[in-house]
DNA sequence: TTAGTTGTTGCAACCAGTTGCATTTGGCTT
DNA sequence: AAGCCAAATGCAACTGGTTGCAACAACTAA
């Protein structure tokens, strides 16, 4: 199935109305496979087309984001960074420093989410993390 | 000591100079006792000083973060909420449905930070995190 | 105490993101 | 096929926050 009907689906499953430009900025998102921030994709959709509004890449990408189709995280950087979750779900370990960036496994948090279930019948969503600290490079340099 | 005292000591501690505004800035977030917002003290502080820029107030929260001197949390809402750290550190569990926020004792995270460090010698910042999720009611409600 | 250097400030212009509102459109009903 | 309504879009104005730069003030050393 193409991206673009796979998308639209996906769309109405979450009872949303699936319009063009949504199943455009969602494909882009999705297309991408990393990390992408909201202008990269504004730029990118209008090599194709005339015209999106940036309010609605923003409120596709927040809707998005509350369905639980795409995560945002807080890099560090001044643009929140998008990505389309897909089964491998991860988080980042984020160098002060020197802004390297790392991956880190899901297992990690799993233990935490089910202590804070446990304890305070709070039901956490870790789904994508972004921990900043000290990457051993810079621990050595400084 | 008075306030000012103390917290131009603890500037001059971390290298920095000892600025009037640093000082009003820092002694303003200490003094509240809990989050503020940026705008929160721009307010606070123009009742007593005619002006003093939006602009230095963000970098000095800002350094004042690095130096670990304040904390600076995402809370959901569209500003940062800024806290003085003091020698309890906490975190926070936010219900992305009904907003409300609780808090919750620095042990929780602990292990994860000595996982972190002992698996991938990273060496995670975890003074002050914001984690998303659905509190109890929120989940018999929904 | 003065002079020099470096970090800090105020300013203005700018960037990322949000909001209210009038218009349009997707999807349901008949 | 036509009509309806809620949801989504485009637009413009706005908010929170950042940045480059020239002027300035805090520390340092003589």
């Amino acid at each position: 199935m193409s991206c673009e009907k796979e998308t639209a689906l996906v769309i109405r499953e979450t009872g949303q109305k699936v319009t063009p430009q949504r199943v455009l900025i969602l494909c882009a998102i999705r297309h991408a496979g990393k990390h992408v921030t909201a202008s990269h994709i504004i730029d990118e959709l209008r090599e194709d087309h005339p015209y999106i509004d940036v309010s609605t890449v923003y409120r596709t990408l927040a809707s998005a984001t509350d369905m639980g189709l795409v995560s945002e995280t807080d890099m560090g950087s001044r643009e929140s960074e998008f990505e389309w979750i897909g089964k491998d779900r991860h988080h980042h370990l984020i160098c002060r420093t020197c802004g390297d960036v790392t991956s880190l496994d899901n297992t990690y948090l799993d233990g935490l989410a089910t202590l804070l279930y446990e304890e305070v019948s709070f039901q956490a969503d870790l789904g994508h993390f972004a921990i900043f600290g000290l990457c051993r490079h810079c621990q050595e340099a400084g």
